[in-house]
DNA sequence: TTCGTCACG
DNA sequence: GACGTACGTGACGAAG
């Protein structure tokens, strides 16, 4: 993070130059594009050209010129594809895709946002920019010019020495010769050589197989340098490394060449031309508007009025709050008190105070605050990430950008022994504020109406809010915001949201807390760091809400959040807090039978193999099948290994091989176990007897939830060996299970989306819709269908809603791929609506990179303007099947938000514990079971109402078999 | 970590 | 005609 160059100055303590604004920024402007490219969502001017890249970009420079005071800037680009390491090795970046067409138009965008900014472009034919920026780096060195390169670019962390250091625009950090060590395991005069061992694969640099970067370090380490270590590669004691370093020595010294930058490249402009230039706002000011980017031109024009510069003048920071220690600068910071304050994420960027809040009074005073400011963001820290057992150790709050604090709860003395020993020469614990009292007095707060709360992933908070008697309303939740905004195109954590839309990297937990062996739990973290960390949780989540929110009501997405994503916050964190009661002895049980038949079935596999081998390595198993056993001809993968899954089993089986069918039985037995008799044991929660999963609500593309720790939407119930497993999820004493699942909600939904007339009639009239399909398909009588001609139209009716093929239908029936698409064909005439919805599905997601749902949800698809058939082709398969999963997950959601609510209205004692997509999992007093079943159905065929009725059956049992 | 495999909707 | 295929998830053991 320091400047280790120029704060090592004794002339200039801060990162301001020296002299005639002698310090230079050379900026990677090609790789910046691409990074920025695939960093940033889609967006479009008004005209339709893509400007995502070239927003990214000008941030970023706005930022840079912002942090900087008179340096000289310039921005490097690549000229052509092909450059004179193409002359010796023609593969070098050879198998790089054309750039996408949605960035082509804007590299020369991205030209004349430089030429906006007045900052020289910088290219030569026949060179990388790379090599520019080397050469430049060089000269301006010898001149006595410090230099900062500003990239992400690992290979220009080669470059790094004293006087010239490494800006990361991205993660806006600084990399000198510590990150480079972290980054290569070298300093940087040796990261050529790691690189030619390691090769890239980015870049078709060969380099020696086998080895990574993590070898290639130890070697370089070892033997001092490339050439020392192929002069002497017979001393290596492994001898498939050694055999390696010796057959691809030549190669090894070609990637070196192909690594290591050129710095005498021919200069486009001199040196001394890099010069501190005047910018000219009303030039930036019209290109900027001319991209559509309303908020930074109001961002300039705002600076411009202030003083009349794009360049920091903020004040020097003010004394932070009493008592509380600053936080730990967090951007790239210089020393030194004149130092202007480097800016964390804006223009704008307030100052951060931060105050550790350890006494009633104080709190009191944040409660007031929030009053007044009607926002509260607030976040929780724990000392374990399943909230059903963790302990409250502190709590932050920020009011407003910049503004936060720390409430410490249970934090314990520093070098309080870890084991729990008494150690008596430990401190006393840190003064803190009880918390009941702490909590009583924030109770008022959460639950006030008239102040609404902001969280992070709220759904955390709120559950240890829930267990400590405080139910937070009203609430919004950032990562929620970001999902219904962004989901499909990147991931919703506030690591990620805040280095997105903040170019910041919060303080990492690692950083904090440890990892592995030596991680500790947030309550020894001593108070300074605690609260750096935790307050800067409470501030970032406050700031990405201020940044989001307001796009839910530009995008039109006010509704989706409102109604489906947000409600769902408190009704989750109820159901994972609740659990759901699982029989631990019969899960032992099942353990205890599977072993000995597993142990059985292995001696026969053996037997048959006539060797011993690991039954449960794919490696191991093809060789035995195919090399051992001569079974077939094998292989297949990508990776070369032979291919041993259940569909290649199978067929061995089909030609009587007994041990294909003894692994297949194997294989079913371990996963049981493995995966559920084992590993669910271990997630009883042993005071309760139940289990607590978690429920990720901002993970999928398509607006599902997806279940985690343990994964309890993938119980076992397809085979009967597996539904003895789902018989150890029972009720409480007293209680049944009661379960409730809409029927073909998917397919009801094509004829819904689609509009397919008889589709819907069939729904309508309640027939059997796989063999009323079939039937009108292959004109055959209702009373005359046959079960196998209603499987095959079972398996076309599941191939539309995943973006059907011949290929995968034909997979799927075991026959050819022209068989099925014939039946394809037969179906698409049949109801020739479907084929229109198909095609204007795929035609708007290539339009506009996203499809929607019948709400209006958006799910992203980047690959769809792919120019490789084959991803475009997967891309085209998901925008079938997004809308369609989407919706469903939709109305499931709508359903889950009502339920609750409409049970606790009518008396009922029932509570819900889990969802599975298209089921709903209750626990009922008996006795209610049958009302609340009633009611539940209701529900759920009420959750939208649609051309074809929902509909949705119940059962009931004393465990989730039975209910189902 | 990544891969192959397999449990669910 | 390319290209490599049904959609969406999460967890396990093996192996590098």
């Amino acid at each position: 993070m320091t400047d280790t160059s120029t704060a090592a100055s004794p002339v200039s303590p801060a990162a301001a130059p020296s002299g005639d604004g002698s310090s230079l920024y050379l900026v990677d402007g090609s790789g910046f594009i691409f990074r920025a490219f695939h960093a940033l969502p889609m967006l479009t001017r008004p005209d339709g050209t893509p400007v995502n890249a070239v927003l990214g970009f000008s941030n970023m420079l706005l930022k840079l010129l912002a942090d900087l005071k008179a340096e000289a800037v310039a921005v490097v680009f690549d000229s052509k594809r092909l450059n004179f390491r193409n002359d010796f090795y023609p593969e070098y970046k050879a198998h790089r895709p054309e750039p996408p067409e949605e960035l082509k138009p804007q590299f020369s965008l991205i030209r004349e946002a430089t030429e906006a900014f007045c900052l020289p472009c910088l290219e030569m034919e026949g060179y990388e920019a790379d090599d520019l920026i080397a050469t430049y780096a060089r000269l301006a060195r010898e001149a006595g010019r410090d230099v900062t390169i500003v990239s992400s670019d690992k290979d220009l962390m080669q470059l790094v020495r004293p006087g010239v250091r490494m800006m990361d625009p991205m993660k806006n950090r600084m990399i000198g010769p510590d990150e480079v060590v972290e980054k290569f395991g070298v300093p940087p005069e040796k990261v050529v050589d790691v690189q030619a061992l390691a090769g890239d694969s980015v870049d078709n640099v060969p380099g020696v197989p086998g080895i990574g970067i993590k070898t290639a370090a130890q070697l370089i380490t070892e033997f001092g340098d490339l050439e020392s270590l192929l002069a002497r590669a017979g001393e290596i004691k492994q001898p498939a490394r050694r055999q390696k370093l010796i057959d691809f020595a030549e190669q090894a010294r070609v990637s070196r060449r192909l690594v290591l930058l050129d710095d005498n490249a021919p200069l486009p402009k001199p040196l001394d031309e890099l010069r501190v230039r005047e910018p000219d706002h009303q030039k930036l000011v019209d290109f900027l508007k001319a991209q559509g980017f309303r908020t930074i031109v109001a961002r300039v024009q705002a600076e411009m009025a202030k003083d009349g510069s794009i360049a920091d003048a903020a004040a020097p920071s003010a004394a932070p709050a009493a008592g509380a220690p600053a936080a730990a600068p967090a951007a790239p910071q210089a020393s030194g008190e004149a130092a202007p304050r480097v800016r964390s994420h804006s223009l704008h960027a307030v100052e951060k105070r931060y105050e550790l809040v350890q006494d009633a009074e104080a709190l009191r005073r944040w409660v007031e605050r929030a009053r007044e400011t009607g926002v509260l963001a607030v976040d929780t820290e724990t000392d374990s990430l399943t909230p059903a057992t963790a302990t409250l150790v502190g709590i932050s709050l920020a009011t407003e950008p910049g503004l936060a604090c720390y409430v410490p709860l249970a934090h314990r003395a520093e070098g309080a022994a870890a084991d729990g020993l008494l150690d008596f020469s430990a401190a006393e614990a840190p003064k803190q504020i009880p918390a009941d009292e702490a909590l009583a007095i924030l109770k008022e707060v959460l639950e006030d109406p008239a102040v609404l709360k902001v969280g992070h992933n709220f759904k955390f908070d709120h559950q240890l809010f829930s267990a400590r008697g405080v139910r937070v309303a009203p609430l919004d939740d950032s990562m929620l915001i970001s999902y219904v905004l962004e989901g499909g195109s990147h991931g919703h954590g506030m690591d990620e949201l805040a280095e997105l839309h903040l170019a910041y990297t919060p303080i990492p937990f690692k950083e904090v807390c440890g990892s592995g062996k030596s991680q500790i739990t947030f309550d020894r973290v001593p108070l300074d760091k605690a609260l750096a960390y935790a307050a800067e949780d409470a501030d970032i989540t406050l700031r990405l809400w201020t940044l989001l929110k307001p796009r839910l009501v530009d995008e039109r997405m006010v509704t989706i959040y409102e109604t489906l994503d947000r409600p769902l916050v408190p009704v989750v964190a109820d159901m994972e807090r609740c659990g759901v009661r699982v029989d631990q002895a019969a899960l032992a049980r099942l353990s205890q039978d599977l072993s000995v038949r597993l142990a059985e079935i292995e001696k026969d596999v053996h037997a048959l193999a006539g060797q011993s081998f690991n039954i449960g390595s794919p490696k191991q198993l093809g060789e035995v099948l195919f090399d051992v056993l001569k079974l077939g001809a094998g292989k297949k993968s990508k990776t070369g290994a032979y291919s041993t899954d259940s569909s290649v089993l199978e067929e061995l089986a089909e030609q009587g091989h007994t041990i294909a069918q003894r692994v297949l039985d194997w294989r079913q037995l371990a996963k049981l176990k493995s995966t559920y008799t084992d590993a669910l044991q271990e997630k009883i929660d042993p005071a309760t007897g139940r289990v607590h999963t978690a429920f990720a609500l901002a993970a999928t593309n398509t607006g599902r939830l997806s279940s985690t720790d343990p994964n309890l939407q993938n119980i076992p119930v397809r085979t009967e060996e597996g539904r003895k497993i789902r018989r150890a999820f029972v009720a409480a004493p007293g209680h049944k299970l009661l379960s409730v699942d809409y029927s073909q909600i998917e397919l009801r939904l094509v004829a819904e989306m689609a509009n397919i007339a008889a589709l819907k009639q069939a729904f309508h009239e309640g027939l059997d819709i796989h063999a009323a399909t079939a039937s009108q398909v292959f004109g055959i009588p209702l009373d005359k269908m046959t079960s196998d001609i209603r499987r095959k139209a079972k398996a076309i009716n599941f191939g539309i809603i995943y973006g059907i093929s011949g290929f995968g239908l034909g997979r799927q029936l075991g026959i050819p791929p022209g068989e099925a698409n014939a039946f394809i064909k037969a179906y698409l005439e049949r109801f020739h609506e479907l084929k229109a919805w198909m095609e204007a599905t795929k035609a708007f997601a290539r339009q506009h990179g996203y499809v929607t749902t019948l709400f209006g949800r958006r799910c992203y698809m980047p690959g769809i303007q792919d120019k490789n058939p084959a991803r475009r082709g997967f891309a085209e398969r998901q925008a079938i099947n997004a809308p369609i999963q989407g919706t469903a997950a939709d109305i499931m959601k709508r359903a889950m938000a009502r339920v609750p609510k409409a049970l606790e209205e009518a008396g009922s004692g029932a509570r819900m514990l889990l969802q599975v997509h298209d089921e709903l999992l209750f626990e009922v007093p008996e006795g209610q079971a049958e009302e609340a079943a009633a009611l539940v159905r209701r529900v759920m065929e009420g959750a939208a109402s649609l051309g074809v009725p929902l509909v949705a059956d119940a059962g009931i049992g004393d465990n989730w078999d039975e209910a189902h």
